[in-house]
DNA sequence: GCATAAAAATGAATTGATTCATCTTTCTTG
DNA sequence: CAAGAAAGATGAATCAATTCATTTTTATGC
């Protein structure tokens, strides 16, 4: 009881733990990267790392969790920079908007798509550890594109009667799927990728535009008939 | 050489194979619905089917191969209905997309969650065959849309300067998205889902709808010439 | 410093998917 | 119909993740 207090200070003890989960992720992150992870035994995960096999999963509970500890990491970055963008974001809603779903797009490469795919297949199976995790970040990520077009909005540049949460989603939900695109198909670049999902982009974005006035409109209907 | 010309027709070893094919897809989805598809182990399967567990392989390649097989049933249902409503939409095009979006989230139930959760986890880790074979059903889906909106289009009842693939994609983005929010957490229910996904086609058919700037240019157009 | 308790590490045992050498059944040919 | 070939079924063996009883290391109280 007492002793739990004290061990918040970095003992002996708390430094190595430090240390050994650091050698853990290190080694699974070489041996993964080389060998892939279906190809990699926790065995040599704990051999590279001069551990025994059960040392293991005192520090992860898991091999997936082991996986999703070190890509998350990665992913961490992008918040980091979407909120550089949010600070100071392009004058053009579209442009600005563009920007948060390319830092999506950089944010997944090719070389990493073999381990992406089972992140995100570890994520489907166990939504409530490891997905939860994972979903922290898409989550901030949504939160920082609502608060961008929010701030377009306030100034006029779009709708007023279109909610920005929802819309920020919509803008997610494009990248998520492209994202997903380019995990499942060895065929899709990162290119391909930008481009469909620029596209998808401009319907948003007009669906998003102020829309000319209600006369307007009626008068230009009359027109037509 | 000749023979394989023969075996064409059912003979008492092809009728077998069907037989046991059945047999097989039977006792996985009473074992899978009952218990879980990770606490059913391929040897109860094989017990339930009265069968060894080597002959299961001979007919699935991987104990996921038998779980697609079985949830691709369900899903094939989808097109056909699609199909239905292709070939006679609503008038208007809010109504006959949503009845589309509507198809999608009613072929997913809550029961059926922890099943497609694996599946959709299997698709991704193995996309050029599991995945593939589920994303021919999408990308039927994809393209039951497009003609959808196309057919809205050649009317002029939505924008002529929006391509149709894109925006199904889009719409189909959003279910997906949706879909996996949905499969991913027990808090969310089909009605959410429905919600959701109604909301992001409002925002998307804002931007299919003709623009009066569009029009007006088409008018100014057509009086020059 | 030593005895005891708590925390961590260890690797052999368990569990379950997948493989494969062997045995059985069905088919083919004479 | 019998012999040989081909297809299919079988379950014991393999392989890898995970568990757990045991041992080792570190911390605590005297």
């Amino acid at each position: 009881m007492a002793s739990t207090l004290r061990s918040v200070a970095p003992g002996l003890r708390g430094r190595q733990k430090q240390d050994r989960a650091q050698r853990i992720l290190k080694a699974a992150r070489l041996l993964f990267d080389r060998n892939g992870y279906g190809a990699t035994a926790m065995e040599e995960v704990a051999d590279q790392a001069g551990l025994a096999v059960g040392t293991i999963y005192n520090y992860f509970p898991s091999k997936n969790d082991l996986l999703v500890a070190i890509m998350k990491r990665e992913a961490e970055r992008l918040s980091a920079i979407a909120g550089q963008i949010l600070a100071r974001p392009d004058p053009q809603p579209f442009k600005a908007i563009s920007q948060m779903a390319e830092l999506f797009v950089d944010s997944i490469t090719a070389e990493e798509r073999p381990l992406w795919r089972e992140v995100f297949a570890a994520a489907i199976t166990q939504p409530d550890t490891l997905g939860q995790r994972l979903f922290e970040l898409d989550a901030r990520l949504i939160t920082q594109i609502t608060a961008l077009i929010e701030k377009f909005r306030r100034l006029g540049v779009l709708a007023a009667d279109v909610e920005s949460q929802r819309a920020a989603t919509l803008v997610y939900a494009l990248c998520l799927t492209w994202g997903m695109a380019f995990i499942m198909s060895d065929q899709m670049d990162q290119d391909l990728m930008r481009r469909e999902i620029r596209k998808g982009l401009e319907i948003i974005m007009r669906g998003m535009l102020p829309r000319v006035s209600a006369q307007a409109a009626r008068a230009a209907k009359e027109s037509r008939q």
